[in-house]
DNA sequence: AGGATATATTCCATATTCAGAATATAATGA
DNA sequence: TCATTATATTCTGAATATGGAATATATCCT
């Protein structure tokens, strides 16, 4: 039951189900996700913590940057299945067809972050 | 989005699974599914109210009571989703197993509500 | 070693969720 | 009409979630 809330609570917020979207066509460092986000880095970066722990996405680290992408779902079947799903889900939405058309144009080499 | 989110929120929450779970078994009033809850009436008409904005579960007046049954899910094609993979998510954890074992003893001429 | 940079964690304020008591509503039946 | 009963709504406090600023950590480079 806890990993199946874990799941559920992890795809409760906007701002992770847009993460996801963008996840699903390239995998992305914190910085380029903050900054399709518009959010704050280290709101980001719990953001993606929750994803991790629910098994929805996993990193690898590349020197500084830390490279997130959607899980294979092999840490959990309710994961699995919400990624699957996710992959036909709300690719009409508004919200989301505005952020994923952004995703060409941001780039880790062009991002200066103001820490 | 909003839609989606709706159904992931409802979802997230323990007693709201288990009164799923409950429901893929049997039709129930109000009272007989706070009965296996053992949450307060409000509190249970409450959970009951999310679910049902989340396009889950519809109801049925009876005169007195209220009969909630699992949606058929075609007031959300996110809710039908998540409603047919529960049917099979679940089974086996302890908390459902030990809810849907009371289940049959569970009748709403054997309650009596003290509100 | 020391400086710079990408990310994670901590801290704090605000917003949302959850629980139950009290109350309101709606339907029934005398 | 009045009392009763099943459910819904309102109110309030406690717990949890969210956001950003500040700080800590980790890695790279000179």
């Amino acid at each position: 039951m806890k990993e199946f809330i874990k799941v559920m609570k992890a795809l409760s917020d906007p701002a992770r189900v847009r993460i996801l979207k963008m996840l699903q066509y390239k995998t992305m460092c914190v910085c380029e996700i903050q900054t399709a986000l518009e959010k704050a880095q280290s709101t980001t970066s719990k953001h993606l913590k929750i994803l991790e722990d629910a098994g929805l996405i996993f990193y690898q680290k590349d020197g500084l940057w830390v490279n997130y992408q959607i899980s294979d779902g092999s840490q959990s079947p309710y994961a699995a299945s919400l990624i699957g799903n996710l992959r036909h889900w709300l690719n009409d939405d508004p919200e989301i067809k505005k952020i994923t058309a952004r995703l060409p144009g941001i780039d880790r080499k062009e991002i200066l972050n103001r820490n």
